[in-house]
RNA sequence: CGCGGGGUGGAGCAGUUCGGUAGCUCGCCGGGCUCAUAACCCGGAGGUCGUAGGUUCAAAUCCUGCCCCCGCAA
């Protein structure tokens, strides 16, 4: 079956590899156009771009499904469309354009997290588990019908990036699977049942620690914020974003702060911590001051002079 | 020409304003204390201060070019 693979980021890249090596029959790629990346703003394809171009594959780049670009998939002779993370709305008519409809890839178990950040919202809201869903697009935002999906726990100090990668690897499990179905015709499509939630991309200022919330809470935010945009404080007038960091057991993070004031930071036992909300106690384990990279607290802590509390 | 910050022993920093003996917190090596220790005490090694020039009796510090790194904004 002729298909038309559409997709942007790494994780897209990674997939459309997958799906060329295991012998699927792509004809085309659609991706967002080339976009300025970087403080010096050079104009970069997207990885899926750069992905279908060294495979050979002939390359769409588009923001928009329009006439035009409709025009060009009718040209390839599409039957059917495989969509991860392309990262536009598709109309009503693009959608009608192929025979078999589009399936899209994503990252979360529909009905829940439908938006943009299916993964971090997981990782924010503390969720266990997760998963990838496939399903047929329709005009809403992730909530056509069901074709199929599968479960995975969410480690306890993964975070984003990390759950990410792993849900890609997944998805290949899960179009294995899949796309025969699709192609006999013998495919079961289900309404999405449950609670619906949306997941919108995070913002910086949604990514800025709060030390009157509890370390647990923190810790979250921490790990669904990386790699993006990834959690910050202010340390005195500057930026310090952390990579990683845990929360600690109730009983140690009551014997070894000395002081109640949330924001405040020691050090025991070669660790870092601050102190947080309601008695607990978060280790921060990397952290990158600005104009630095990312270290590892205790070496960030070393050449701390005067800083006695972050905020 | 988007804005800004940084490069100093193995790590993280101070010192640069106002030129004059290389400093701090760690790590490492050796010794001591201790039932023991990541804790404490004593000693030690390790740096052409990103790089190339310039000014000067003298440059980490002042001037100029270049290289590398990072945050914000997009």
């Amino acid at each position: 079956m002729r298909i038309l693979f559409a997709g942007t980021p790494e994780v897209s890249a990674n997939i459309l590899d997958w799906l060329v090596k295991s012998g699927h029959e792509i004809v085309g790629v659609l991706t967002r156009t080339d976009s300025h990346v970087g403080r010096k703003k050079v104009l970069t394809p997207s990885p899926t771009a750069l992905k279908a171009e060294s495979v050979g594959l002939p390359v769409i780049k588009a923001n928009r499904v329009d006439e035009r670009v409709l025009t060009e998939i009718r040209r390839m002779n599409v039957e059917l469309a495989i969509v991860v993370a392309y990262g536009s709305i598709l109309n009503k008519g693009a959608l009608e354009a192929i025979s078999n409809g589009w399936f899209n890839l994503h990252f979360s178990l529909l009905p829940k997290y439908r938006g943009a950040a299916p993964v971090q919202r997981a990782i924010l809201s503390g969720d266990k588990e997760t998963g990838v869903t496939l399903f047929k697009l329709d005009v809403g935002m992730d909530t056509g019908p069901i074709l199929s999906s599968l479960h995975t726990a969410i480690g306890i100090n993964e975070n984003s990036g990390e759950l990410l990668r792993r849900l890609g690897e997944l998805s290949k499990s899960l179009l294995s699977e899949s796309l025969p179905q699709i192609y006999s015709g013998a495919i079961n499509l289900k309404e999405q049942v449950g609670e619906p939630s949306p997941a919108p991309k995070p913002t910086r200022e949604e990514a800025q620690l709060d030390f009157s919330h509890s370390a647990n809470n923190l810790k979250n935010l921490v790990r669904g914020m990386n790699p993006e945009p990834m959690a910050w404080c202010l340390a005195g007038e500057d930026v310090l974003r952390v990579l990683n960091a845990c929360e600690i057991a109730d009983r140690s993070a009551k014997s070894i702060a000395s002081t109640e004031v949330e924001g405040s930071i020691f050090t025991a036992e070669g660790k870092v911590f601050v102190v947080c909300g309601a008695g607990t106690v978060l280790e921060l384990i990397e952290v990158q001051p600005s104009s630095k990279r990312a270290m590892p607290a205790r070496d960030w802590f070393n050449g701390n002079r005067t800083l006695e509390r972050l905020n």
